[in-house]
DNA sequence: CTTCTTATTGAGAATGATTCTCATTAAGCG
DNA sequence: CGCTTAATGAGAATCATTCTCAATAAGAAG
């Protein structure tokens, strides 16, 4: 078990929620996870680790771990989970569909023209993550 | 029926697509429509047009007014369309989630902080409309 | 360690949106 | 007016997600 599993085993713990086999084997899962998974794919790991895991408390896990700010989501045709970024303003993600690579920008620029926009709209976005697909430099070349 | 349903007509027409009552009050629907519309809302609306008109027909008929450029899909929870804008480049919509109100940045801004950065890492939007979506200013205050 | 409470679980049913199937209909063209 | 076949409507099928519920096990208390 990875050290980050352990602070949100600890955090959760603190928050009232018990700490099960099928909840900490999915958060391992997503601790190690290069990339965005699915609550499928999530499953299939997280059996190799607990065998008994069902596809209810994946779901039940990444809700938790979303409601604690542990996971963003991110759709790329389905549903999907990262986790969660330090940056608390509005800022974007680039979203790879193919290598479901996710891209920080970096938006500290109050002085960005978009962002003056938002506010001159007075507009208050729900997220604080705006995502843009598409396709990684990457991505683009090899066929 | 509207100009803009008969502009649509003539262009689907020319397309080789062959202009059905069923289509057309789908279409009529949409050019009428303030907001954006889920396909339930469509179906309900196109049946006081024509009232045999099924669901199915409607997913269709989005699809290709989607397909000819026609349509932008906007998710707000559930999956709603909006007319198409004109602007083929990178830009936003600010969408409200309450009264599903889309608002149109403006970003001809080619020195954007954000474009620029969109630029460096090479991605390339599989989409030209980003969506922010949370409140605009109006639905922000009334409870 | 054992007991007790109840949050959590797994399996499968239920839901909801979208897509598919297929026999039937009607656009568009002579 | 016929012909051809794109398009249709109804309902089945699919797929992701949520719900239900009896069984389980985490964690507190003794
Ligand atoms: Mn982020
Ligand atoms: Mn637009
Ligand atoms: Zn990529
Ligand atoms: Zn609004």
């Amino acid at each position: 078990m990875r050290k980050r599993t352990r602070d949100i085993q600890k955090a959760l713990s603190e928050s009232g929620y018990r700490i099960t086999q099928s909840r900490l084997a999915v958060i391992e899962v997503i601790m190690r996870a290069r990339h965005s998974l699915s609550p499928e794919e999530i499953l299939a790991r997280a059996r190799k680790i607990e065998p008994s895991v069902g596809l209810a408390t994946v779901y039940r896990t990444l809700d938790v771990l979303h409601a604690e700010g542990y996971l963003e989501r991110v759709r790329i045709g389905n549903k999907g989970y990262t986790l969660a970024c330090e940056e608390k303003s509005l800022h974007f993600h680039l979203i790879c569909e193919r290598c479901r690579t996710v891209i920080e920008l970096q938006s500290n620029h109050s002085s960005d023209a978009l962002l003056a926009q938002l506010r001159a709209a007075g507009f208050k976005s729900r997220k604080n993550a705006v995502e843009i697909v598409g396709l990684c430099a990457k991505c683009q070349s090899p066929e």
